[in-house]
DNA sequence: CTATAAACCGCAATCGTTTGCGGAACCCTT
DNA sequence: AAGGGTTCCGCAAACGATTGCGGTTTATAG
């Protein structure tokens, strides 16, 4: 790496290193004929600052951490995209760490966060995240922590989540509208809050709304075990006519099974899933499904952060509205 | 940010800079007794090296440039999370852009990348990418640039690629070992070189193989013309028995277009695609294809890189191995 | 022909580390 | 007791940029 320094430029010119400095950052004290000399030489060798000495010397390095389960999920890298591109737009750089939802890794990570003295941390946590300390640790610090999708439970935190407890309800309703008497819905890990919100969104609006309705509810851990639960109810003689699923994974699980059973929709039973809109537009008809979007909440997240960062007072939660995007299945 | 310094550890000691710095890192200048107490402060107060600092006395970054078109594409994102794991295994950060299939992003983002002072590059050109003398520059200046999946044609440059000849190859035997007399193969962008490889070797499998099999070739720049393709050609009278996809992309324009015709894999029609493996899994019967894998890459990539790094000498060009996966549509 | 203020520029400290070199202090040898 | 090794540590100069402050010109005015 030889790339051209102040000081290059400075004695390339017979100027001094912080006059080369000023001109290239237009600094009124510079006259416009060296400012013009400056930059002609500049741009003629290709001067690039170097950020190292920069974020350095100005302590600050106009870099967001930014931790996640995994980068390959078609939910996480809508995030990330959005994440990137706002604030690429914004000056600044982006660092991601994908922790594999290994508590350990989440610390070991956090270090590395603060060993690049990031200016501010995006962080989904794992399921097994029990401990807080560390990032409480950079909030000490003065680097703002924003939670999302997976959040801790505590209070007093900054968290953006997708509006689960709206998307379960948008479902709900959905269904309730179109007169269905009898739903399979299929949730992901009991023991997730997001799944509890989701849940207990969708029972209560069948309670309020139409409390005749049948629902038998279903937790699965992964794909299969989704596939086989709607392999096992649709064999039943009273089947579902309708099936609900909560999210990406276990919708691939439902459509596996409805394929390999040969059940048409909407024909045969109906379909709504919680998704992030990829997988539901593979298939015809289209899924009828509850958005959650992750490009949606890496804006708002980002946006979030800014404000943090500006000084601005803001919500600590907020949520990005759930839509329902209909599909040829319901 | 208010992070402990070495200044700070030292005074707090009475020890200098370097002697807190050398203790740190076990230099064997330095008593067993004092590198003790130094190690012990650093740990109560949660010393963190500065990396800028670091990377800027040391002139390196441990950095690594990661240029694509997109974060939020299935492929890509396992590309990106190979690699990511592998770098934080190895103490390296990376940084991650994307360019949009834009060449003048493509061009700012390279100017990000120095700024940086990255120590390598990984980079999958825009297919508008025609003047590489940005990428020259930072050979130059001895980055490493290591071109991945959509790579420039001229020479001299370091390439790891899927097996594409092997691909289409692969994809062409199978076809022919089932003696599929008339098929419909569709390719993506014309001008791209992935293209061209994937279709001559295809084409030339069935002229040494199969010289009688009929073979239509068609371009489709995105799912929906192959998804118009499609039904254009099932709805002639001598429609084709199977169907060559080139890759995820028109592969989901053809499932898109076969489900709203009804057909039934493969009785009505068989259907063969390359693929990094996500899509051809969600559906039933699983779609055969010839497994492309991004993660794969990543590893491959990062090794060359290292050996670049490491002074060896290396091939130029490396490939990751094509296989077969069979499933139910051919 | 001097004051006086712009206009323009350089000095030097600083950010937090690393590292070559030199220098005490100590022990051992003869 | 003088010389020669070890052992352990500090000085100071970097790395490449930013910035407060002060100093020189030059122009303008009185």
């Amino acid at each position: 790496m030889n790339n051209p320094t102040l000081k290059k430029l400075a004695s390339m010119l017979g100027l001094s290193v912080s006059t080369i400095s000023r001109a290239l950052k237009n600094h009124p004290d510079i006259s416009e004929a060296t400012r013009k000399k400056v930059s002609e030489l500049a741009q003629l060798l290709d001067y690039e600052p170097n950020a190292n000495a920069v974020h350095l010397r100005t302590r600050n390095s106009r870099l967001f951490g930014l931790s996640v389960p995994s980068i390959s999920n078609n939910f996480y890298e809508s995030f990330i995209s959005s994440i990137e591109e706002e604030a690429r737009k914004n000056g600044f750089s982006i660092m991601i760490l994908q922790n594999g939802n290994d508590a350990q890794i989440e610390i070991q990570n956090l270090k590395l966060f603060r060993q690049n003295r990031i200016t501010g941390l995006f962080a989904c946590i794992t399921p097994k995240t029990v401990d807080l300390s560390a990032f409480d640790k950079m909030k000490e610090m003065e680097v703002p922590v924003i939670f999302f999708d997976k959040v801790p439970e505590a209070n007093g935190l900054h968290k953006v989540c997708l509006a689960d407890e709206q998307a379960g309800r948008l479902a709900a309703e959905a269904i309730i509208r179109k007169k269905k008497k009898k739903v399979l819905a299929i949730f992901g890990d009991e023991h997730m809050s997001i799944t509890q919100k989701r849940k207990e969104a969708f029972v209560s609006a069948f309670r309020e709304d139409s409390p005749e309705t049948e629902i038998s509810i279903q937790f699965a851990l992964n794909t299969s075990e989704a596939r086989q639960q709607v392999h096992a109810y649709l064999a039943k003689k009273d089947k579902p006519d309708t099936i609900f699923s909560m999210s990406d994974e276990i919708l691939i699980g439902v459509m596996k099974a409805l394929q390999e059973m040969h059940i048409v929709l909407p024909t045969d039973v109906s379909l709504i899933s919680i998704s992030n809109g990829l997988i539901p537009k593979l298939f015809h008809p289209e899924i009828t499904y509850v958005e959650t979007s992750g490009e949606k909440l890496g804006r708002l997240a980002f946006m979030q952060m800014m404000a943090l960062l500006g000084g601005s007072q803001v919500l600590q939660d907020l949520t990005v509205d759930a839509v329902l995007i209909p599909g040829g299945t319901l």
